[in-house]
DNA sequence: ATTGACCTTTGATCCAACTCTAAGGTTTAT
DNA sequence: ATAAACCTTAGAGTTGGATCAAAGGTCAAT
């Protein structure tokens, strides 16, 4: 039985961060000392991998709720279900990727028009364009 | 002159969104009536739309910030210190392209890797990935 | 003179995923 | 027995960019 201090050593997930995750459902201790101390199981350490691993791909906490229920019972969920989560998040990925190449090519074209020297700003085109407006615009939700 | 409900109209920015960018600096109302009522001139309109511009095109506030300093007196800012601020912005989108593009990919095999039928999930490919532990990691920082 | 549309301010709330603080209790080694 | 290193909790703070609410003042038209 491992105490959070250890759980946080073998899993690289700070003590803090286990206690959040507990809070929102995606994590518990098999047992408690009298004073409270949470204590782990193997089982508690490979649930804790299996949210780490599903974070690192970029799952959010919500997407790895649902996974983890998957888990749990995975007789009553189909590969379907399995699948749909990850092409949600697949798709949302593919979004955001749309729009931060947008993002990239405005700002391409800004600086291949723009000489970048030490020549002051009073014509320089890449305020111009801004002062136009004339820019492609990224479709927004912007979250950078 | 405007109120800030005729700007609100003509730059279809919220007189929400713009009271929040004059609490931080970025624009302000060239006059008030006696009641305090913003008043706006042509001049006005000018610099909102360019933040709207700068910030469809995914520049921060802050980005925005330093780009209407230059705006405001153009002789003393050079070129390169505009194709900097760009520059910078530019590495961002890349990098976050970059951490995007590992999700996409680390996505993509999982779903490869299953049937995505209506069969029970005890041997799914995409529970058994993530439960090894086995996927491409994205980097991580995350905000999607 | 009253209705209704406008405007003002300060400050709260939202999102996600932590991250940290305060104030205290426990355990272990010396 | 005492210090160091651990643990507990509730709750606040962080980031960025809004967005809204409350409580009230103003203005144009009827």
């Amino acid at each position: 039985m491992l105490k959070i201090g250890e759980l946080s050593d073998r899993t690289g997930l700070s003590a803090h961060t286990l206690r959040f995750y507990e809070k929102h459902g995606l994590i518990s201790a098999s047992d408690r000392s009298d004073a409270g101390y949470r204590y782990y199981t193997d089982a508690d350490v490979r649930r804790v991998e299996f949210v780490k691993t599903a974070r690192n791909i970029g799952f959010s906490l919500g997407d790895i709720a649902q996974l983890l229920s998957i888990r749990v019972d995975k007789q009553s969920h189909s590969c379907h279900d399995v699948t749909e989560i990850t092409q949600h998040k697949l798709d949302e990925v593919n979004a955001k990727i749309a729009e931060l190449q947008s993002m990239q090519q405005a700002l391409q074209i800004l600086l291949d028009s723009c000489c970048g020297g030490p020549e002051n700003a009073s014509h320089c085109s890449i305020m111009e364009a801004l002062e136009e407006g004339e820019v492609r615009q990224a479709a927004r939700s912007n979250t950078l």
